[in-house]
DNA sequence: ACAAGTTTGCAAGAGAGGAACACAAACGTT
DNA sequence: AACGTTTGTGTTCCTCTCTTGCAAACTTGT
């Protein structure tokens, strides 16, 4: 009767699902939280939220300390505290020029963290599963606790469902089965779900950086490629198959420049690392330095670099009024690059915003750095890891996460 | 304790809501349905099912008839369908040529329905308001139950919050308060809900026309203007005000042809009626017996009119491969002008979409017209009126939908 | 020390769906 | 025409989960 899909029927155990993950999130994103707060929170009552916090407590998922007086009349209520021992993740980016992984304990907090710097472009499959294998057991020996989950940013394309890399440009991957190559080479018995970069970025952001609290965010992340993502209503805009969020993609100058996707005039092209060096006459090549370089000169008044920088803020507004006319965002972060950018060429950026993007959206919509810097992208990953937790806490009940169970050891 | 915020934890009461909500959400969506199908929709017990359905049959809200033999083995189930004089809606569109009211009943039919034709540019607000209340009243007197809500497609930028229409260049409106003047034109103590008529165009080919069960939409409709809507993962895209979808000034041509908007370049200037008009020689006004001529034109082999076709589809499937990379959907549904002259355009149009899409989405994608016709967005802002009962059914238990309690009389 | 205010803890109660059983209706076979 | 099989209803009792109500605990301010 209860076949594979989604039955919509609720029932009394729903119910208790349903609070136990109200809580568990809620002090997983907010930090911790007195049981008053938490009856604020979820508008239950006292005994209920009695109840259900201890049941957390037994199975260890979280610890009340005594309580502490905050100048307020009333007795104090004890507070409740997500345990980060108990429940952990690894986070794993994989950009083009390095690749870190990062054990986060429950609650947010980074136990332990590694990253491996590399040369672009030398970044074969094997080579990648190999350092994370690496870099995964010796940060698991450190912290001996065994991870309910592993989330990994790759800086490519990605169909959700089965982690499969459909392309990967960047790093010269193209229908790499990541998903199942990094489940066989870990060994771990925990789901490792795979996404791209950008989204993990936004997710990071949206968690603990400038979109805490923020429903409807466009994500604009350029490093040698223009990716992105967005939070639309409070989800992630996955799409049919997840691959959702191409930005760097979206047609703004069809006469333009050839891209490497085979289109022509994408806003990568008038956008990406790539256009501001070769516009402000530095090798392809230069990198993350070069981008550094061209805002030193432009500072110091070289005619190149300035108008390098202001081309790319002209159709980073232009571009960006597009994407806020038909998602309506009530916030944009730019990451990486455009991030290290925004201050300079914000003015122009703003003027084609202003220009091309309709007034009702446009007034709704604020423009942000990112918050978060490097690393973000795992972040965002060992959150996405913790999703299943977050659901459905009870799930966990059961197993012990103390013990260590390494694929080696 | 409870303010005004939306409590995220759970009670038994929530569970019964919801149970209630899914059965008729079920029966309104799918039509009639046993019980039996309504407990493999459910996933709920025979127990609680036979319970709820009673319940609504109580209330009115659904009639189950005795059983029907459909020739398989087993004991008949009685069939439950939704009662569409039990509750109402009335659904309203207000177009650039043409003003619509229809009267859907519980389950989607349509109980009465009438349409004012009316000439470009000529429908001032104060005009159209009266429009509406005479074009309801008449309805309403031949239907004689009171609807349980309004829902009003507008071709505009509309604020979902409060109705604002903050902009309707083919109207010539500016920020007219249309909740509030139909409130209380209206005098129906009911929701009066504003929405963009591509929204609820798209919002009819979710529940009853192409995109049923696709969980991923994207929507184009060109009159005048070339508006849009998508669904994302199941839910409208609505952005933080409700001013999403406005795909119709993307900027696709940044050096070309200025538009209405202020901006130039916009996707309108392109893909709009007016484009299509004025390349095929026509006066700006022709209209859509001018996009008839211009295909009949190009079916008979007039050079002008079969380019003009081919720069259409040409730079439409420029814009949509933008759009397919960005929200990744499973379904493009082209409605309106672009409906009308997708057979035509579709060679051309599939060519840039292959070239300029990335092909992981664009091979999920699909690219069809629109199957429902003329009175789409009355239909959707009618299933938009319906969405406070389908969402809570028993909030309506109490109001007795069969007493006409109508404005005037 | 006393009053006021807030929160905890506990026990009883109410709401809702689940499980199991008996029974009913239709189909196909013998 | 009688049989067993299948599918489904109706009913009762049970379990789960949150709420309600009351007394006690704790802090602050007078």
């Amino acid at each position: 009767m209860r076949q594979g899909r989604v039955d919509i029927g609720q029932r009394s155990e729903t119910v208790h699902r349903a609070n136990l993950s109200a809580i568990v999130r809620g002090l997983h994103e907010r930090g911790p939280l007195s049981r008053s707060d938490l009856v604020a929170l979820t508008g239950l009552t006292r005994s209920a939220i009695r109840a259900l916090v201890c049941e957390l407590v037994d199975a260890g998922m979280v610890i009340e300390e005594p309580a502490l007086r905050r100048g307020t009349p009333g007795r104090p209520s004890p507070i409740a505290r997500a345990n980060p021992r108990r429940a952990v993740v690894l986070g794993i980016e994989i950009m083009v020029d390095s690749i870190a992984a990062a054990i986060v304990g429950l609650g947010g907090v980074t136990l332990a963290e590694s990253r491996l710097e590399r040369t672009r472009g030398s970044l074969s499959p094997d080579r990648v599963v190999a350092d994370i294998t690496e870099l995964t057991e010796s940060l698991l020996r450190r912290v001996a606790v065994a991870p309910i989950g592993i989330g990994v940013a790759v800086a490519g394309v990605v169909r959700r469902s089965d982690g499969l890399v459909w392309m990967a440009p960047n790093l010269g991957w193209a229908e790499v089965a990541l998903g199942e190559r990094l489940t066989e080479a870990l060994g771990l018995a925990v789901p490792v779900s795979i996404a791209n970069d950008a989204d993990m970025g936004l997710l990071a952001e949206h968690r603990r950086g400038a979109a805490v609290g923020v429903d409807d965010v466009l994500y604009v992340s350029g490093e040698v490629g223009v990716g992105g993502g967005a939070i639309i209503g409070g989800r992630p805009l996955m799409g049919v198959a997840g691959y959702g969020g191409e930005i760097g993609h979206m047609p703004v100058n069809p006469g333009g420049i050839p891209c490497r996707c085979g289109s022509t005039g994408c806003w990568e092209t008038e956008v990406g690392e790539g256009a501001l060096l070769a516009l402000a006459g530095l090798p392809p090549d230069a990198g993350r330095e070069g981008v550094e370089a061209v805002l030193r000169e432009a500072a110091a008044g070289v005619p190149t670099a300035a108008a390098a920088l202001d081309h790319v803020g002209r159709w980073l507004g232009i571009g960006l009024a597009g994407l806020v006319n038909i998602l309506n965002p009530q916030l944009v972060i730019l990451g990486a690059m455009h991030g290290r950018i925004h201050a300079t060429v914000r003015p122009v950026m703003e003027v084609e915003l202003d220009r091309r993007a309709l007034r009702a959206p446009r007034e709704s919509v604020h423009v942000v750095a990112a918050s978060l810097g490097v690393g973000a992208p795992a972040r965002g990953a060992a959150e996405l890891a913790f999703e299943p937790l977050l659901a459905d806490p009870a799930a966990f009940f059961g197993s012990a996460a103390l013990a260590p169970q390494l694929a080696s050891a």
